[in-house]
DNA sequence: TATGAATGAGATTTCATTCAT
DNA sequence: GATGAATGAAATCTCATTCAT
């Protein structure tokens, strides 16, 4: 979408342009940062911007089409997806997720970025003219665990990756919060992360039955009753 | 911030305005929504307006705030959460999603409200005024829980509230289609996001090791020594 | 296509805003006048005007429509095209244009911003929403004319009407000089006028034959042969 | 205001940017096509534009006084104003209007060019820098007209020229529709036009008196009280 | 000569907010 | 209490023109 002579830029200010404006875009959206902000944070003037893209709307999609990019590169490192087996499936998502959270720590703007697509309007989401199923190595991943029988198959293929987003999301407010985690948390965080994964996806969860074995501290009978809509 | 006089206006008239301002702000947010867009779909003047509110902001805020009320008062027919048991605890909380569900149904433009908040920055957040923690009934449910032993103790508590609004989010997308759940969907659904809050926040997930026992179709060996960052 | 509270606006100033809008989009039509000009000509701000108006296109077409009424309204005061004879034709035209001359000589924004009509490219005349066929006045006359006898039918309606607005704007042009006409200018011109209108258009134009009685101040033989194409 | 080094050019690519432009300016006028269209539309670097050309303007200006001295040159096979005699005035002017329509025909850009040169307001003529008088030879012909005793000479020369040019476009439109004419038509949309000049700038014009001749559809008396301004 | 990146004033339009009535 | 006309800052986008290379 962009014109072709921004492909063509000095890489240097071609990166400058695009991490100003996912800086300027990961908070507020496309319609949350207005123009004029994105000029400031790139220190680009209002004449060249529309030599090189159409429009507010080009910008934002070139700089998302270039975070998802930059994304995959990270799974690239990896055993594509049907080099997984069963034994390592969750191992090698938790070296994944270890890369993930390295790149994301480092590239706070695009993950950022990335979080404000869900705000877009369908219409907006068609003029973008970008592939938004972005993510799809965690759907080829997906796919494969239940192949290999590690992925529950009882839902379908787009609840899974919006139950596997959702909780990335969640795990990453919390993991990510201002200090910034060190190598450990990151370690530590990828293993939490997968784990949770694991039982929101996995096929083989179960519930034990050892709830009595812990004390209840608080204990109230002819409760059950209650229960439902009476 | 809060609203001056609104609370002593006619009560139909109140509810007209709040559930127009609802309706109005569920696509697109706060800002999605233009304060003639709101007022038309409301039939109130301008001057009406600022008569009763600081701001759109304020009346946001207000809109929200009674949207969440709404979502209490639905709680409010079910056990309160320390006259729960261990026993009871999935069930009722799967009666209280029925109910939710229910509502949720009836009231799209509250639903609809809820999802937009995320979108606020956290300058927008702070001028709103509004506890956002909004489903304090859900960190109840969960202290209880965890008190009863049923809901994990290894994360803090917002992070677990986190995980339970996305996995409803999630869940809730897939579930509210187009056509719209009849009571057997609304049944089977709070069946389901109940099954995936235990899996996510339960105490008593496990993992069990049948995985082989299901025929893994693409079996390759000698994989795992590339998983990790090589 | 305005705004309804335009109608209902103080007439004073509904005509105030007509006038100065005419008068800035006679010199350069649509485009040529930008709107902060036109809001300095009638000295209304920006904010008021999209109160009133869609566009800058609703406000031309407004402006339009009314000069066109303005125009029609002077011919209300003749006869009907339905009325005339062939004894009174050429007669009751010259009183229409007598009446013409004296309304643009008091009117000249309007009859400047008429003249801008032709301007506009199809795609804008079809989002105008103005019947353009304005001088329906004069297809009514020329047809009347032409049941008569007295206008020539050998020529589709619209080329009369062309030929009559084309020999009509040269003419304006010379008889409207800077000065203005006085009175009796406009006497004398609607009677040339009307004496080109019907050189053009009438069906009994002959051409004598008493050139030869004329002097020819230079004569020289054998031309004719060049003549042509060789 | 004119060109400096634009004429020592390389003549082919002086034509195709003389050219381009012309078409460019075709629809729309000045203001109508921006720079970059032109550009675009001629194949030339934005740096070499203002190399030859001071400005849009001064493009402007060159092209359409190269229109005008194509126009004059279709005329420079046809025998000189001073040559004709009153006898085949009207004749050799025919003659003229069939070259210039064939003309037209194969340079439509040309003329469409110049039909947008009424949109200019008086200051940009004046910048122009261009005779737009720009059909002398018209003048010259009806000046000759004028010695022989063949055009009226009751109206100024520019009035003459002025209705002339009107009458030529309002025949242009209905002649030049879209199919586009044959030679046949060329022929005879000469003969109409030339029979048009000679009703609107012929010195012999007479009216006829046979209009009682012809039957009057529509008889009503007493109207001519009812004209005029009462 | 030639290129095309860069500029910035100015165009149209939106919208939260104020204020006279 | 209530109305809606009025405001103007700020948004997106255009385009003639300049200038370093």
């Amino acid at each position: 979408m962009p014109r072709p002579r921004f492909d063509t830029l000095e890489p240097h200010r071609r990166r400058g342009i695009l991490e100003g404006a996912a800086a300027a875009f990961a908070h507020g959206g496309l319609h949350g940062a207005s123009l004029n902000q994105i000029l400031s944070a790139t220190g680009v003037s209002k004449g060249v911007f529309y030599y090189y893209f159409d429009d507010k709307m080009d910008l934002y999609g070139t700089v998302v089409e270039d975070a998802i990019r930059r994304f995959e590169a990270v799974f690239a490192k990896h055993p594509a997806a049907e080099d997984l087996s069963a034994a390592d499936y969750w191992e090698c998502l938790e070296a994944s997720y270890r890369d993930l959270f390295a790149f994301s720590e480092e590239n706070a703007a695009v993950v950022g970025l990335v979080k404000t697509l869900p705000d877009l309007t369908p219409g907006e989401v068609a003029r973008l003219g970008v592939d938004l199923r972005c993510l799809s190595w965690l759907e080829r991943y997906l796919q494969r665990g239940q192949a290999l029988g590690v992925i529950r198959d009882d839902l379908p293929m787009d609840v899974l990756t919006g139950l596997a987003s959702a909780v990335d999301s969640a795990m990453g407010q919390w993991l990510f919060g201002d200090p910034g985690p060190d190598l450990d948390a990151l370690v530590q965080g990828a293993s939490k992360v997968v784990g949770m994964h694991r039982r929101v996806l996995g096929a083989d969860v179960r519930f034990s039955e050892d709830r009595a074995a812990r004390p209840v501290r608080d204990e109230k009978g002819g409760l059950q009753e209650r229960c439902g809509n009476e």
